[in-house]
DNA sequence: CTTTGGAATGAATGATTATTCATTCAGCCG
DNA sequence: CGGCTGAATGAATAATCATTCATTCCAAAG
């Protein structure tokens, strides 16, 4: 929808590649304060100072506190549409490729977890006109697990469902690890919870065709932890009174 | 923890049925407020006139805005923890109650579905001893559901899995009508949202044993339609760009 | 009819902070 | 070299609000 990668928002500045590198430099302190601190208990000083440069300077590469906001979080849904699709890269078989769709998103919001709570918490602090344009990203982002979702599905290996809605239920998997981590972190490991995740998924949405085709992707190790997926249903209970 | 509902926070005025109306009436027009615009976006004075109250008056009830938040979402998760027992009031079969207990979390979420989306906006926004409160809350709340999910496995009806992740995707689940209404709500209606969770938990967790009680209950129509659940994966998918 | 004290009011205060802009700086060109 | 131009600075400005508090209200008690 835009010739590079920083549509609507506007610079004084003319020098492409100053614009890109500055911007690059405010939106990473930004990130990291307004994960920390959210939107409203982040003041510009404070970015600008991160950065290393004045508060000034920011508005000339942005013309409000909102457009860093917006910035950040098309940032963040950036690094989805990038990971996820080189983590399928090279992968034909349509089965593998879910997983590795799943796999990739889940290991992505593990590596920008504050970053993603950032987005669920803030994207509506955004004027509607710059939320329309976070939504439309994620709705691009969801179109890959979409992708792989009915690839699965026309080779009859998951039987037939509402796609749109499972691959939500498949997005809000992968963000609750960022959402719930406080919790989730005292029950499994980011490995342990993506396995748990395949191997329910699957079981609701194998056909016997699928069963077979998942069985040997499982034991030839694609991707995954090979066997003993679901075999043990307590473990860390107990760390939750423990901290 | 706490004699009556209403902890930590201190009130200046001492009249317990005066505090409890007014705190009302405060909250009411908070939480809309908050919802509608966000906690930073809303003024006291804003909370004050849509509460018919005098700005200083709310400062008699309560010591900061942000116990005003507090309160707030201390009400939207005290509505979960009253709705869920009462719609499983009175049925004694496992795979009845873990259902009603779905059913009445997606309900609530629904009825308060933009208080919903503001305690995942702004629990952050408090203290970290205030947010902790919260955080209780809303584990004693998953409770309920992980009681009925173990009585079913108890029973041998589902599979033994890790309860507390599986009892985190329902309530997920339940969170996400509320989260990504903006998209949902062009793809299915809250009913068939349902509907399509729970056959598809189902198909992840039922054992072979408790398929037999599965297939008896959704016959007898205790709760959601009695058939086609998942019969019709297209139906509503054009709606998007309608909009 | 006073008195008294808890409730309620809302104008005034004091901080905080986004945004501006007069000024300085640095490189480049004729 | 001057003189320009686009970048960068950061102090000053202007608003916005949470919070306070001097005052008023009111109902019950004496």
């Amino acid at each position: 929808m835009h010739p590079n990668g920083v549509p609507e928002v506007k610079s004084q500045v003319t020098d492409e590649v100053l614009v890109h590198r500055r911007r690059g430099q405010i939106i990473a302190a930004a990130v990291e304060l307004f994960a920390r601190q959210g939107f409203y208990r982040t003041t510009i000083q404070e970015i600008a100072k991160l950065a290393g440069v004045s508060s000034g300077l920011i508005y000339q590469y942005v013309s409000d506190k909102e457009d860093v906001l917006l910035l950040s979080l098309l940032s963040v849904l950036d690094s989805y549409k990038h990971e996820i699709p080189a983590a399928m890269e090279g992968l034909s078989d349509p089965l593998a490729r879910y997983r590795a769709a799943v796999q990739a998103y889940c290991r992505v919001v593990d590596q920008r977890r504050e970053a993603t709570v950032l987005a669920y918490r803030s994207t509506k602090s955004l004027p509607e006109d710059r939320r329309q344009l976070i939504k439309n990203h994620e709705i691009e982002t969801n179109g890959l697990i979409e992708a792989a979702l009915r690839d699965c599905i026309a080779e009859g290996l998951f039987r037939e469902v509402n796609v749109e809605l499972v691959t939500y239920q498949l997005v809000t998997f992968a963000h609750s690890w960022a959402l719930k981590y406080w919790r989730l972190k005292q029950l499994v490991t980011l490995e342990e919870y993506i396995a748990h995740g395949l191997d329910f998924f699957a079981r609701a949405l194998l056909t016997p065709k699928g069963w077979r085709h998942y069985s040997k992707l499982a034991d030839a190790g694609t991707a995954g932890p090979p066997k003993a997926i679901a075999a043990k249903p307590r473990k860390q209970r107990r760390t939750a009174s423990g901290t």
